[in-house]
DNA sequence: GCTACACCTTCAAGTAACTTGAAGGGCAAC
DNA sequence: GTTGCCCTTCAAGTTACTTGAAGGTGTAGC
């Protein structure tokens, strides 16, 4: 059986994938890796190709990918007619999507250093039962951007 | 009891602080909530003050602090001697990983427009079982930035 | 043959921060 | 009285794994 095929263990199938062995039994356990074949003491055993498919759904995870577009492209990938244009238009919408957070996190990183420069302006590292860091934070009616 | 006390449900209170009931629910359960007080009939009732801390809570969860991290910065918030400089010092650390992730995400922007622009490029709305993406993405040796 | 020791196995539970669902009670209006 | 919305609890689902317990496997050295 084991003419020249190469066998990888689980451990060494996930160093080379760059993920954890747990994290490939789980991707079995889900079906996004195919059913393990197993050695007489019943040990999972691996090839090439199963390297190449890990390798594919690490990098689809590594562009943030979810784990159900995960499964789409990984389907796709190993369809016979392999549609290029439905994996571009999944790869446009995550990033439009990607946009959107940053755009997010931008005003949250803005807000945040206006906080922290309120703090070091206002309050000055002392304290007292009246900063008014806490109160803007806990007053209902007060707009938000912050502590000033 | 009800002297001129404004008396709160929860859902009143939870459409203030801009919440969903059952995430009160969930901030009394894990203790970022103090127990409420119940009517007669059993419903929960809540006055002024814990929508200021309910508000409070949002407003540091729209910062994006973790629960944990909020739960410290709602104990600082109504202990004696609140602690300004402590709450800058989180509020930093939370901006600084803030802008690790948005330095990460900013590059995954990046690589997922070259895959997208790539895509694009070679295959064009094609078809077919040879297709570079797929098989670049596969391939255990080869360096990212994808699909060319 | 024996002993380490690293690596493998399964199953269960934990993580974050809620959300959803089931099954039922309370209360005000019409 | 009944409609309809709000409330109650408890349990399970979500995402993508991680961690832990308890035990088997394989190989290297003595």
């Amino acid at each position: 059986m084991d003419v020249h095929v190469r066998v990888l263990t689980i451990g060494a199938l996930a160093k080379s994938a760059g993920i954890t062995t747990p994290t490939v039994r789980y991707y079995e356990e889900i079906g996004l890796l195919p059913t393990a074949n197993r050695s007489r003491s019943g040990q999972r055993t691996y090839e090439q190709s199963d390297l190449e498919r890990l390798t594919f759904i690490k990098r689809c995870r590594d562009f943030g990918f979810s784990i159900e577009q995960v499964r789409v492209l990984v389907g796709l990938s190993i369809s016979p007619s392999q549609d290029c244009a439905e994996v571009r238009n999944i790869a446009q919408t995550h990033l439009d999507q990607l946009r959107d957070k940053l755009l997010e996190l931008q005003a949250l990183e803005r807000n945040l250093q206006a906080f922290v420069t309120n703090c070091d302006a206002v309050c000055a590292g002392g304290r007292g039962r009246d900063c008014v860091i806490f109160k803007d934070l806990a007053n209902p009616s007060a707009s938000i951007g912050c502590c000033g």
